[in-house]
DNA sequence: ACTCATCAGGTTGTCTGAGGAGTTCGCCCA
DNA sequence: TGGGCGAACTCCTCAGACAACCTGATGAGT
């Protein structure tokens, strides 16, 4: 193919045949790539061509550049879209990464909430208490509840993490609830006031014990 | 804050000047920018310091240059993903990350490690000791081990989680060791043969807790 | 023997000027 | 009216110069 339709510029070919190189592990992770004058005339381009092509990899996070210092290799490839693989997961794989995080996360929470966040807490539950019978807003009030106990566990990766696993526990959860609704609402709530009260007491263990239970009698539903 | 340390080029600079516009919509999706000298003359930097700036934004996947035509808006939102999450948050928030879906794991593969797992294990924690004195080898060959009980714990999500990350936490070991080396490697290893023997003897709780604690004087090393 | 400042070399960062290559659009002419 | 043509604009590439910065070695002073 004489160079497709879209003829790539030197710059976007300069990049692809570095990405290459680092993807056949010849430049492994954390490795310093050649300098800017010397690689590029290694390959044949200008300097600022392949400034260009580092910029793009920098720009894909896979490539990182400190003055003075020199450009290293941060990942060995693109990082894969993380709804693909959350998709592409059980619901049992992905509810028990939940539990680890969230247990943690009341131990945390237990920690370090302050009286904000316990406000928030609160209100999260009583509005959790409050949903009609849709189980789309049970669910979404489940989850609002869930999340004000990470964010107070003030973590930024935690919250994030829990974030990207909204979409898919939501819709399973939904679906779940449909066939086989909550055999017992109060004991359900009760399990959830419990946590509260930990994370209120300052209660570490409890705290994460009250969570891990919860998430496990959750999974076991699934399974 | 932590951020302010990291001095950001201007090249860089520039490329978040010109996201967060994509993103108010004063450029929206399918536009065409401004010519490079006019934008590089407004924004008040070089032309190939802009240039950089949209090649980054390229490897984003938010902007499109061609030749002739100009330069195009190809995505409102740059889709946060999870490196840069990660190179962004705090050593100690990934730490506690990471500590929640060890612990988990390392329950979970003591539950349903396989021979061959343990196999894989126990040569993973031999290769542990013998490394030399660089330290990148060792800190490859921890990440290595502690991988392997991941993958015992069968669960697609965990592991995909540590991969994620594993290239901000070697980076943080790696500058740690180097000014602050181990007190006691002895100690190291046997903390890792203790989380191997609980394994092997399919006892979930010990499995946990020697996981948790390990990690756990880890974290305090960059508290 | 140890600590610390200083220096030299190499690296990335930025700007400028020049010319090449491609696209677009409107003008001119048949 | 239709088609060819070219001017003007755009991005692409290169080269050179200098600044800012990091790293490791060197040497003086303690």
């Amino acid at each position: 193919m004489a160079s497709s339709v879209q003829r790539h510029p030197l710059a976007a070919q300069t990049a692809d045949v570095l990405l290459e190189r680092i993807r056949s592990g010849e430049w492994p992770l954390g490795h310093r790539l050649p300098g800017e004058t010397t690689l590029a005339a290694w390959l044949g381009v200008g300097r600022s061509t392949l400034r260009e092509a580092v910029r793009e990899l920098v720009g894909k996070g896979v490539l990182d550049s400190r003055q003075g210092a020199g450009v290293f290799v941060t990942a060995v490839d693109v990082t894969e879209d993380w709804d693909t693989i959350l998709r592409r997961a059980s619901v049992v794989s992905v509810l028990e990464a939940r539990i680890a995080i969230e247990a943690e996360a009341a131990a945390l929470a237990a920690e370090r909430r302050t009286p904000a966040d316990l406000r928030a807490i609160r209100r999260a539950l009583a509005g959790r208490e409050g949903t009609g019978r849709a189980v789309e807003e049970h669910v979404d009030a489940d989850m609002a509840f869930h999340r004000t106990v990470i964010v107070a566990a003030h973590n930024d990766v935690l919250v994030e993490m829990f974030d990207s696993f909204v979409p898919r526990v939501r819709r399973a959860m939904v679906d779940m609830l449909r066939i086989r609704p909550l055999a017992s609402p109060e004991a359900d709530h009760a399990a959830h006031a419990d946590l509260v009260t930990a994370i209120a007491d300052r209660d570490l263990r409890a705290a994460a014990e009250f969570s891990r239970s919860h998430l496990t009698a959750l999974k076991r539903a699934f399974a």
